[in-house]
RNA sequence: GGGGCUGUGGGGUAGCUUGGUAUCCUACGGGCUUUGGGAGCCUGAGACCCCGGUCCAAAUCCGGGCAGCCCCA
């Protein structure tokens, strides 16, 4: 049965391959709250697992907050309660008794933190101050819920920091872009990044710069964002320092966001007419070993999972006699697994293996050269997988002079010189939103001034 | 936020107009035969989203709720 390209209705093609291979069931009666069967659950925590590296690896700590929050302890910043007074859900009773004071439950944890870094931090010694969390977060999000894309329920990775002064978070903002280009390269994720317009930014930031990607629909979604807070939470909450000179200044702070959306991104931009592609570097299972029946099959499979498996290569057989081989090729290929074997009767004789990759093209080789090519083989599919999606990404992207034909639904990349009233004319015109701008000038698309290459679209 | 469409075994569906016995495909359990690109036969189990209303009788008609999908803001 051939199923339909992601590009021919993206919307169907996404939502069924999501159910139809086991990375979400949305079933569950509430809405926006999704299930993590054990699939999509795999794929998420060796993401989870990834960021970890990297955030670690630039000296962020890891660490664990509350779920709930104090009303009054949320309502100290005021423009991040404007931003999300609309989407908190909130805890009134304990039992059958009203609560003294309401509890919120997280939509992002600055207000549960920070009271506590006013107490973490004493004086410049306990600065820089860099932790994460990886938790559920709660947003009483559209009524237009999304699998992965927007949900109620979101899993979220939240870093958090304080600083001596503006410069130094300034630089704690170019590490999580360094953090970032490393994750991204993981999950083969293309994107453009830039600052977001002062109207857009995140509620209570001093800038935001924003990550988007493209799906095939045309629309972006954020997948990242960093945050310079600059003191406009460490008035509020009182984090305060005493500096080399024995003076109380207010920390400088950031924040550095990712989530579950990232999965979303893989499913929509490597997904193909088969299924999901997934990259090496996160896929559950990065090789499937698939016998054809005959003598000595088996057993030369099990040696070979035991090889490949002992290399730190997240392999598996399927030995399930109740399916034929091309009844698993499929399976698999729609599971979006990087790379299958097939062994059967000639490959034992010949000590080899017959290779196919989720990309295309299959491949016959000694066991031998298999067993020390196979990570350099992993490699050059997540290699693909990237250029394909970059390549796709950019022809999404059309650059047009005049407003008047940004006349479809596709992302475009025009110059804007960063006026609130040409973006407000490029918005009404076309529908799409201003993203981020680069530092490349030509002449505003409205006003004709100076202006910065600037990506739009419509967002998810 | 506004509007539209839709809820029938695990998944996909027929039946709804005109109220009365719930169809088929797929997946699932058991059995036999099979296995180099989604095998075949036999057999078994499994469903009308929830609450209320109309009616002798509701999957079907009416109201409300919940959920999913789509369009617009």
């Amino acid at each position: 049965m051939e199923k339909e390209e992601p590009e021919d209705n993206f919307s169907e093609w996404y939502n069924d391959i999501i159910e139809r291979t086991g990375l979400s069931d949305k079933r569950y009666p509430v809405k926006g709250l999704n299930i993590w069967p054990p699939y999509g659950w795999k794929l998420m925590r060796n993401i989870d697992q990834m960021i970890r590296k990297y955030f670690d690896s630039k000296d962020y700590q890891e660490v664990n907050f509350p779920t709930l929050i104090p009303e009054s302890q949320f309502n100290k910043e005021a423009e991040h309660i404007k931003g999300f007074s609309n989407e908190v859900y909130w805890i009134t009773h304990g039992g059958n008794d009203p609560l003294d004071e309401k509890l919120v439950l997280r939509p992002t944890s600055e207000t549960a933190m920070y009271p506590i870094f006013s107490l973490w931090v004493r004086s410049h010694a306990d600065l820089p101050l860099r932790i994460y969390q990886i938790v559920n977060v709660f947003r009483y999000e559209t009524k237009q819920t999304r699998t992965f894309i927007r949900v109620r329920e979101i899993h979220f990775i939240e870093g958090h920091t304080c600083h001596e002064d503006y410069q130094s978070a300034e630089r704690q903002v170019s590490d999580d872009i360094e953090i970032w280009k490393n994750i991204a390269d993981e999950v083969a994720l293309p994107y453009i990044m830039g600052k977001r317009p002062d109207w857009d930014k995140f509620p209570g930031a001093h800038y935001t710069i924003g990550v988007d990607t493209f799906f095939p629909s045309g629309r972006s979604l954020q997948i990242a964002t960093m945050h310079h807070y600059k003191d406009n939470f460490s008035k509020p909450y009182d984090i305060v320092y005493t500096d080399e000179n024995g003076e109380r200044k207010y920390a400088h702070q950031t924040t550095f966001g990712i989530s579950e959306r990232l999965v979303g991104a893989i499913v929509g931009i490597h997904g193909d007419k088969k299924g999901l592609i997934l990259p090496p570097k996160v896929a559950p299972i990065q090789v499937i070993i698939v016998p054809i029946p005959g003598e000595g099959v088996i057993e030369y499979c099990k040696k070979l999972l035991k090889n490949l498996t002992e290399m730190g290569i997240r392999a598996k057989l399927d030995d399930r006699d109740q399916y034929t081989p091309g009844w698993k090729y499929n399976d698999w290929e729609e599971k979006g697994i990087p790379l299958r074997i097939e062994i059967g009767l000639r490959e034992v004789r010949d000590n080899k293996v017959t290779l196919a990759y989720r990309t295309g093209g299959k491949k016959n080789m000694l066991i031998e050269s298999f067993m020390s090519e196979v990570q350099n083989i992993l490699n050059e599919i997540q290699e693909i997988i990237k250029k394909n999606a970059k390549e796709k990404m950019d022809s999404y992207i059309k650059f047009i002079d005049d407003i008047e034909k940004s006349d479809d639904v596709m992302p475009n990349a025009i110059y804007w010189c960063g006026s609130r009233e040409c973006a407000t004319k490029i918005e009404e015109k076309t529908g799409k939103s201003i993203l981020s701008s680069s530092e490349e000038y030509g002449k505003c698309i409205i006003c004709g001034e100076k202006g910065n290459k600037t990506i739009i679209s419509k967002k998810y």
